[in-house]
DNA sequence: CGTCTATTTGAATGTACTCAAAAGCGGTGG
DNA sequence: CCACCGCTTTTGAGTACATTCAAATAGACG
């Protein structure tokens, strides 16, 4: 069960970990169970967690004024997930987060974050890496979705995480990518007659 | 000349810091002067710096396959600018860095970083935080991207960074917001009318 | 099976793009 | 001081990709 966690500090890190530290780290979280559709977030209200996904898959999004619904992220298990924003200034999520299947988590809060902080020598550099990660990643999708086409971006998704496009509703995706759904359907189409 | 890294770093941390710590902090950056047109880093080669504008304007973009510029960043004094990519895994940058006016910055490298997360209590915390940001805004901008007409997005830049508006050629300002020079002039120009 | 939600398809529309060229602006040298 | 050059911005015309609106089909679930 905490492999994947293990798994994922050893990547984010670059180094080999002892099992001892996991555990440290593993006394600080708590698991958690969802079921389809719960939210582990949710827009307006306080998140005061972060989530590490061990099984299941989640996203997260935003509500426009005309009710259209933004996908900011998409996450199966071995990610991270979380309203950063609201987890950090106390202030109310910009985000929903909502579970796509029953998802089991790690939940941290504010306060084990502090006692990580300080308890566990990587965990410092961990998250900080983690966040670079994930902002490095923000700064690409933002330079993809300026410049190639749609059908480019799907393509690319389809290639890095095939996983997502088998697992995750088309008009999730197609909201990901910044298009409509219609939009996407239509790309499928013509993909599939080129193929 | 220190002011304003004080005042970024009270700004980051949301607390009065000692002018003592900051020259703590000083000590391990040094000042570097550049001329308009020159470049802070250069796409493919390494990064090994992040700045502080201390006076002038730079900002940082990659090349297309196609030749077409891509505005990451602009930044005006007051700001933070990298290849953070680069900088944490000492491989070759993404991005290019290049001044716009003659510019004026403290450069802080990867030991002097080591150093500051070591000796500088509130180092790690203003470094997270400052990310942190970075990717918030990033995660907006791509919402944005995706949302928003260009028309709109022009608009709430010119409210939220009018200097960046005078100062930046609009050609830039037209990457930055995901369209071609001559949409923004149309855009402007319409703009115009209305008003 | 029936209902609710997701996906596909069609037709018309719109926003931004490309290509092309003109106008504006700033700096340099004759 | 003006002429010229390079670079930026503007303008025009035609085009492309994605959107909207609308409706039909397909799938999932009770």
């Amino acid at each position: 069960m905490t492999a994947s966690l293990k798994t994922n500090i050893e990547t984010i890190l670059g180094r080999p970990i002892e099992p001892v530290e996991v555990d440290m780290f593993l006394k600080l979280m708590f698991e958690k169970n969802f079921e389809k559709k719960d939210l582990l977030a949710e827009e307006g209200k306080d998140c005061s967690y972060i989530y590490f996904i061990v099984q299941g898959s989640c996203y997260s999004y935003f509500v426009e004024p005309d009710g259209d619904k933004q996908v900011v992220q998409l996450a199966i298990e071995g990610n991270w997930i979380s309203d950063l924003f609201s987890f950090f200034s106390d202030k109310k999520a910009i985000y929903a987060i909502e579970a796509l299947e029953p998802v089991k988590v790690l939940a941290l809060n504010r306060h084990s974050f502090e006692k990580a902080c300080d308890t566990i020598p990587w965990f410092d550099r961990f998250f900080r890496i983690l966040i670079q990660k994930a902002y490095i990643v923000s700064q690409n999708r933002l330079a993809k979705t300026k410049s190639d086409e749609a059908e480019t971006r799907y393509q690319e998704l389809s290639k890095a995480h095939p996983q997502l496009i088998q697992r995750i509703p088309q008009y999730l995706i197609a909201s990901y990518l910044g298009i409509k759904p219609q939009s996407l359907s239509r790309i499928r189409k013509e993909s599939a007659h080129k193929a």
